[in-house]
DNA sequence: TCTGGGGTCCTAGGACCC
DNA sequence: TCTGGGGTCCTAGGACCC
């Protein structure tokens, strides 16, 4: 919800309730003299991406509910694994289209989905082969437009304002791209904005290309549930549900008053706007990360104090790993946090800002370790993290630093 | 034998400075 | 000595997304 509501915020200041004019937004690079187009916005979504870039690797499992997981050793001469055998603390990352008309689904515990579909075959993930395919799909879209924003290994905005070909050629066109460079299949919305784009991707799954125009949202997003909009989640989909609000259309009817009571000024006021369509966030083509984190999982849960060399030898692994991803990404940080799940799953967080930048994995260590010091570790953990944050790029000797620009299309 | 890993952004209190 | 407001940074937690 978050980055949705701040722009949002920076863009219209307006009182809920208050209608704006039906004017288009502006983009931020046009020129004042131009008569500003109608945006037109498109989001496009990979299909099952982790499971179909399996497939394309074992084409004879086509058709079989497979599914994407983080155990699995790969398969030796034509023998898989399958989900019914599977022991551990794993979850699904994908499933494709066959496994979730089991009732499978990403994000589903691996034990759980193995009760629900014991046959289906299990894949190993291989995120080298993801972060290929990711980028041969993206370069393949250049070449329709530069004007990309990445949301991830598997999906991008795309600014089709510029372009000349109507809609559903241009959608076309994208698909075939993506299709001829991989020989992998996403879906496609395209709208005026961010919100309804990647609600009309998601429309029509798998193979869509969904367009949403005007007249569209009462018919195609309003009876859609509010959760279909990217930013409620599971529990601002409770917490509405108890105001008797289930669907967009019911968050378009509702009283504003009753929306700021429960959710604040700011939310409610985005939650109006969401349910009436209007977005108006650029698509961003530059930024730099934030944050970078390593954490890990046990297979059991450990003790601190009966678990303390093996939990050393952990941490020590994450700082290390954290260290070498600092490295490869040319940038260091000020400040060093840990993240710890206990066997309730409680999650505390520690943070410490240091007088100056680290990298390397003992200066890391050191910092994560004064931070673990304020935790009480009375319960045992299931998972251990560090992360650096407060980046900064590590400059050239002859390069001064410059201030990382946005770039808006 | 439920529930991964890597991110982003927001909120809110306290410290500290002007 | 008391009262105040604004701004920024740090820290901890939480919602949400892919």
């Amino acid at each position: 919800m978050a980055d949705f509501r701040r722009s949002r915020l920076d863009h219209r200041p307006e009182p809920p309730g208050q209608q704006r004019p039906d004017t288009p937004p502006m983009t931020p690079t046009r020129v004042a003299s131009a008569p500003p187009r109608e945006r037109r916005i498109a989001h496009l979504d990979m299909d099952a991406f982790f499971a179909s870039v399996g497939l394309l690797r074992y084409p004879d499992l086509r058709g079989q509910p497979v599914v994407i997981g983080g155990w699995a050793s790969p398969p030796e001469n034509g023998q898989y694994a399958r989900l019914r055998d599977y022991v551990g603390r794993g979850v699904i990352t994908t499933a494709t289209y066959e496994a979730r008309a089991l009732g499978v689904h990403s994000a589903m515990g691996m034990m759980k989905a193995a009760r629900l579909a014991p046959d289906a075959i299990v894949l190993p993930v291989d995120f080298q082969a993801y972060r290929h395919y990711s980028r041969l799909f993206k370069a393949a879209v250049a070449v329709i437009t530069p004007c990309i924003e990445d949301r991830g290994i598997d999906e991008i905005y795309l600014d089709l304002t510029d372009l000349n070909d109507d809609s559903m050629a241009l959608g076309r066109a994208l698909k075939r791209a993506v299709r001829d460079a991989t020989g992998l299949v996403c879906s496609v919305g395209i709208s005026p904005n961010k919100l309804l784009s990647k609600i009309a991707s998601d429309l029509d799954k798998p193979d869509g290309l969904t367009i949403i125009g005007p007249g569209d949202l009462e018919r195609r997003i309003w009876p859609l549930p509010a959760s279909k909009v990217n930013g409620i989640g599971p529990k601002a989909t409770r917490k509405l549900q108890t105001l008797g609000i289930v669907t967009i259309a019911d968050l378009a009817a509702a009283a504003p008053d009753l929306l700021q009571q429960h959710f604040g000024l700011g939310t409610a006021q985005w939650l109006l706007d969401v349910a009436h369509g209007r977005d108006d966030r650029p698509v961003v083509t530059e930024s730099e990360p934030k944050t970078i984190s390593r954490e890990t999982t046990f297979e059991r849960d450990l003790h601190a104090r009966h678990d303390r060399a093996l939990l050393s030898q952990i941490f020590l692994e994450l700082c290390e790993h954290l260290s070498q991803d600092l490295a490869r990404k040319g940038v260091r940080g000020a400040t060093v946090g840990i993240k710890l799940r206990f066997d309730d799953f409680r999650i505390v967080t520690r943070d410490l800002t240091l007088d100056a930048p680290v990298t390397d994995a003992e200066a890391i260590h050191r910092a994560a370790g004064q931070c673990l010091k304020r935790v009480t570790l009375n319960r045992r953990l299931r998972l251990l993290g560090v992360r650096v944050s407060k980046l900064e790029p590590i400059a050239a000797p002859h390069e001064p630093h410059r201030p990382v620009q946005l770039e808006l299309c």
